[in-house]
DNA sequence: ATTCGTTATATTTGATAAGTCATAACGCTT
DNA sequence: AAGCGTTATGACTTATCAAATATAACGAAT
């Protein structure tokens, strides 16, 4: 059969979204270049939609999950904070463990 | 804390979308109405929405998911067929297992 | 002082999705 | 024959979201 399972998670937070894919996806750019708008470029996102992303994020979050400087060597920069790191990684962990369910589970049924 | 964590599973064949959520609860819809039209008003959609929904899905589908009939005592109707039912009933299974699972992830991260 | 690359934000434009209207075909009921 | 409620479409309008553009602030380096 050719039916494929697929599926989404996202943490909210007071019935607003805190973190989905395309924010993990996003906060591992800025760990990788250290920066928001080179984050943004190598995603193909504009600067525009990585900032609001990420200023979501931090509003909702109980603590901040970047830390940004203006100006100085560089330009500037963006990275995360340890609680940010752990975020992406609990973010990552159980999204991985609903693949391999979700798997499962479609193996199991009369679809497959 | 208040972190909640969500999740959204769909079928796809040949990477395009069969079967999610809102296209699950309509065809429900229409097993309790008889009625594409009805079913449509029950969930506040437009007629023409839900239609094009239902002619996606059929059109997936490897085998035809409603019957419907024009003209006649009440009109026409819709009704789905034993595939259609067993669609459904498969995607609410699995769909409510992924529920507890991930209730069960979250239970067992550094969130709760 | 000027340049540079970045963060931060508002405004405008464009593209896409959704909603609204209108209409035809159909077959039972009256 | 006429009416009714439904399925089935097309045309048009509206709303929503994403993208592009412009601008300011900042601090180190030159």
């Amino acid at each position: 059969m050719n039916y494929k399972i697929k599926s989404r998670i996202w943490i909210e937070v007071d019935g607003h979204i805190l973190l989905g894919e395309g924010r993990v996806h996003l906060l591992k750019a800025i760990e990788e270049t250290g920066s928001l708008s080179k984050a943004a470029k190598l995603l193909g996102m504009s600067y525009k939609k990585a900032w609001s992303l990420i200023d979501a994020v931090n509003k909702r979050a109980e603590k901040p999950v970047t830390t940004t400087s203006i100006g100085g060597k560089g330009g500037g920069g963006a990275s995360l904070t340890a609680y940010g790191k752990s975020l992406v990684e609990t973010f990552e962990t159980i999204n991985e463990n609903c693949w391999k369910f979700l798997d499962a589970q479609i193996k199991n049924s009369k679809l497959k």
